[in-house]
DNA sequence: GTTCCATCATATCACTTCGATATATCGATG
DNA sequence: CATCGATATATCGAAGTGATATGATGGAAC
């Protein structure tokens, strides 16, 4: 689901690969640092999908009429990187395309996929791309799950079987989940609160 | 860390694939099904490097004197698979190794690797397989851990850049975060309550 | 009793992600 | 002006995912 977040935060503003990762962190909630590794395959796989492209940058200064060699030969490696898309400090910054705008809403909609904690929590800090009525959907979900998950956990937490050590795992799995729940019923709420106020002002 | 998932169940008993993913989710508490393409790939690593080792099925079945050639066919891939450690049904059943035991150990102490929540949890659910001074500074590791992305989260949720959705995610996993320090301050508390008593009784 | 189905069980595939590592540039501090 | 931490891209092997294939087993329905 790295893609959707990557989109996600393109939808807003152009982005170079480094500045996703703090993104990420900073914007969509993300826990784990993502890896290099998995970031600028992911911006590679979207350009070659056509979903995002390499904008060329703002204004490469100066452009410096050469004298010396070596100066030369910097500023035709300076030129060469611009026109790849790469801008100062080496910078490949990337726009989202029009494909790659409807192909985001696809994805964020999407309701064959199961949400885990990560990609849920993703999808909500990327709801206002959404239309009401799927924000509904998405949290009514999860929140299906959840209440599955919750009657796995307090059996375990009451498994004699277990050690104390693995119950208090499975009892403090089942307080996090109801927070979930309780989280998910405000926003539920949230959402039918506007839906009413809508329809008042619709009179 | 699916290696010291796995290992840990193979120190209470024996276990085949199959059943390691059931057992994952119903004894260590872990919420995702890991997929069969991570868990027998893992069998085999692990048995590769001699941690853990194919047992031979406890008694597949009279011995079945053969005498159609079908029934003999049959009857010699029978023995076929106990040889290769497959017992009846098809099941290959694996047995920590001594070296495995100590590897076990080894991981799941190590200080050195970063938990998220999902190899915290793992680790405290087999922490009864550790010492209690470890134990604690397994606890007091993840406590700073946790206090640093709690001060990351607020700031994200009191960040005026952030529509309602992404401060709500925000706002939320600082709640989230916050019980999971309760747990690990109970959790604390017990041990310094157990080793209290534990010098009382040395008296 | 045998046919049929859900579950049990292992295995493999392509693809994604991770963690480590390499390399180079920019900007501030001494 | 040297050097060090932060910025930035890239690539590698190892590991995990989700899908899919294949077949055995046990029990229920007829």
């Amino acid at each position: 689901m790295l893609d959707v977040a990557i989109l996600g935060l393109l939808m807003d503003r152009d982005h170079h690969g480094y500045e996703v990762r703090s993104q990420l962190r900073e914007r969509l909630g993300v826990s784990a640092n993502v890896s290099f590794g998995s970031i600028y395959p992911a911006l590679a796989r979207l350009e070659r999908h056509g979903l995002v492209e390499a904008v060329a940058p703002a204004a490469p200064r100066s452009p410096a009429i050469s004298t010396g060699s070596l100066a030369g030969e910097r500023a035709s490696l300076r030129s060469l990187r611009t026109s790849a898309g790469l801008g100062r400090r080496g910078r490949k910054v990337y726009r989202i395309t029009e494909r790659g705008r409807q192909e985001f809403r696809a994805l964020l909609a999407d309701p064959t996929t199961v949400d885990d904690g990560r990609t849920f929590s993703l999808r909500v800090a990327l709801a206002r791309y959404l239309t009401p009525a799927l924000r509904v959907r998405l949290l009514e979900r999860r929140r299906q799950d959840l209440l599955e998950r919750l009657t796995e956990v307090r059996q375990g937490a009451d498994n004699p079987d277990l050690d104390a050590y693995a119950r208090s795992v499975m009892s403090h799995a089942a307080h996090s989940v109801e927070l979930d729940l309780e989280w998910i019923d405000d926003l539920l709420s949230i959402e039918r609160s506007d839906s009413e106020t809508f329809a008042r002002e619709a009179k």
